[in-house]
DNA sequence: AGAAAAAAGTATGAACACTTACCGATGACA
DNA sequence: TGTCATCGGTAAGTGTTCATACTTTTTTCT
């Protein structure tokens, strides 16, 4: 068996965070899909935003859950074939979209809720429950140094 | 100007990576931008990876990057038009594609390596020196847990 | 040697993520 | 009130990432 393969730039930062992004999708389509659901990561945190916001519109849900306008009408497109969510021209706004969840939507939500809080932990393995507070701590941190 | 919208799922480590990741890709393209070049940090870790393994084929350099073969094999056609990397068939093994970085592949890794390492810190801001290595560290042990 | 399993690469399709550019609507302000 | 900048949404294009399925080649096992 050949030494396995090595890289100067594994160490960096912007490479261990690719990594464990990589981790935390592939863990949570898994377990999420044998839960017998089917949503990616950023579907399920805009079902959450969307509860926790009803009625704002794409931009506001763009803000909330820190993606561009774009992609956010591109998952809002499919929350919307899915049935989980409706987008109404606003009325006091004719160029937004207000969103709601539709019942299927929150049921959804709620079901999934306990999985996807259960499932975070396997996101960092190998890390002891204080060192695991501590990363969520500095990762906190981290973001919310950005502008 | 009204508040701030939050969101439940924003506190759980899976998000929090995603927004680092996020950051990390833009804190990348931006400095990688400003200082002349045109790379994605993937192209840029595959170019490293090939740089300490030359001659390896596509499913090594897979392997060294923790990308799947289609995603390589796309990566390593980007880098194989922009001219700074060569695919061969093995001479051993025809269903292999030895992987060699050209002269100029080695000349921009050689011009970007420094412009990568500086602009590390700033993918994580507001970390203190201790705590941005308290991060690495953590990150490392995380990601080398991963089967 | 011959059959079965495994490996390297490619193709395709879905989703995400960003940029740029555009259209229509709204708001600011002169 | 009219103009202009801004904002919400969409469209198109590029790139990443994975799953699945397929071909070709190599290896393994009987």
């Amino acid at each position: 068996m050949p030494d396995k393969i090595k890289t100067r730039s594994a160490r960096l930062p912007g490479h261990l965070i690719r990594r464990l992004h990589q981790q935390s999708t592939k863990v949570f389509t898994d377990r999420v899909k044998d839960a017998g659901f089917d949503l990616t990561p950023i579907q399920f945190v805009a079902l959450d935003a969307l509860s926790e916001n009803e009625g704002i519109d794409q931009a506001g849900l763009a803000e909330a859950i820190a993606k561009d306008r774009a992609t956010t009408g591109a998952v809002a497109d499919r929350l919307e074939q899915k049935g989980l969510m409706s987008r109404d021209v606003s009325p006091r706004d004719r160029r937004a979209r207000t969103l709601t969840l539709t019942p299927q939507g929150r049921h959804i939500l709620a079901a999934m809720t306990p999985v996807v809080s259960a499932l975070q932990a396997d996101i960092l393995p190998g890390l002891t429950d204080e060192e695991y507070r501590q990363f969520v701590t500095l990762a906190e941190k981290a973001t919310r140094a950005q502008q």
